[in-house]
DNA sequence: TTCGAATATTCCTGTAAAGGAATATTATGA
DNA sequence: TCATAATATTCCTTTACAGGAATATTCGAA
C-alpha cells in the first residue's frame, strides 16, 4: 500500500507540466511544438519533459530531429487505483452501504 | 479545465503527507497519534497538517486540547473528476472505442 | 490561578528545484 | 563535410520548503 506516487504528484505540481500533460491528450507533440503552445522557452519544456518522463508520464519516440512525447497511460491507471482505496470516502454508493452497516449494528 | 489541483498535488507529493492521509482513512486522528504512528516529531505533524489542510485534504474538530484531523471528501471527489479527462487514455472501454472509430475512418 | 498536556508557531539551516542565458548535441539535407 | 533546425544540457541565481530545536498558545483540571 502506498506504494510510490509521489514522483508522480511532485511532477503533477508545477503547473507548466499540468499544463503540458493536459496538452499531451491530443495526442503526440513536439518539443517546440510544446513549448510554442505554453509560451515557454524551448530548454524549460525539455527539462519539464525530463522531470514528467523520470515520473514516467510521458515517453519519447524520435522521429529525425525531432522527439515526440506522448502520455504513458500506466501512471493514470495507477492513480486511478491508489485513488480507488478512498472511494469509501466520497463515493454515494459506500455512503449508502456505511447507512445500511450503521442499521445493522443496532 | 485545468482547474487548479496544484495545491493538492504538491501536498501529495510529500511522504509524509502521504503517510498521514494513508493513516486518516481509518477515521479522524489527534495531532499526537498521527505523529506516534508515523514516528515524526510533533511539530513536524503540525505543520504537514497545516498544508493538507491549506490543500483542502482535510480540516479539523476541537475537542478540548486536542485537535481531531479528517479527511475531507471533496478533493478526492475531484482528483476523481480530473482523472476522467484522461480515462480515454486507459481505459479498456475507450480503447475499443478508439477501434471502431478507426474502422470508421475506412 | 496555576500546572501540565496537546498543539501551533517561530527561527534557523540545508537542500532541491525553477527560470534565464548560453552552449552542447544530434540528425538532416545540400 | 558543413550549415542548420530541433532538442538537450550546463551553469548560475533565486526561492520554496523540509527538518530540528526552542518557544508560544490553548484548554481543562485541581
Amino acid at each position: 500500500m502506498d506504494e510510490d506516487h509521489t514522483a508522480v504528484f511532485a511532477a503533477l505540481a508545477e503547473p507548466s507540466r499540468m499544463r503540458i500533460v493536459s496538452l499531451l491528450r491530443g495526442g503526440p507533440l513536439t518539443v517546440g511544438q510544446i513549448a510554442e503552445r505554453l509560451e515557454i522557452r524551448q530548454p524549460q519544456a525539455s527539462k519539464h519533459l525530463k522531470v514528467l518522463q523520470q515520473a514516467g508520464l510521458v515517453d519519447v519516440e524520435a522521429e529525425a530531429n525531432r522527439r515526440h512525447y506522448r502520455l504513458r497511460p500506466e501512471p493514470f491507471r495507477e492513480l486511478e487505483s491508489w485513488l480507488a482505496g478512498y472511494r469509501e470516502l466520497w463515493n454515494e454508493r459506500f455512503d449508502r452501504l456505511d447507512d445500511y452497516l450503521r442499521t445493522m449494528e443496532d
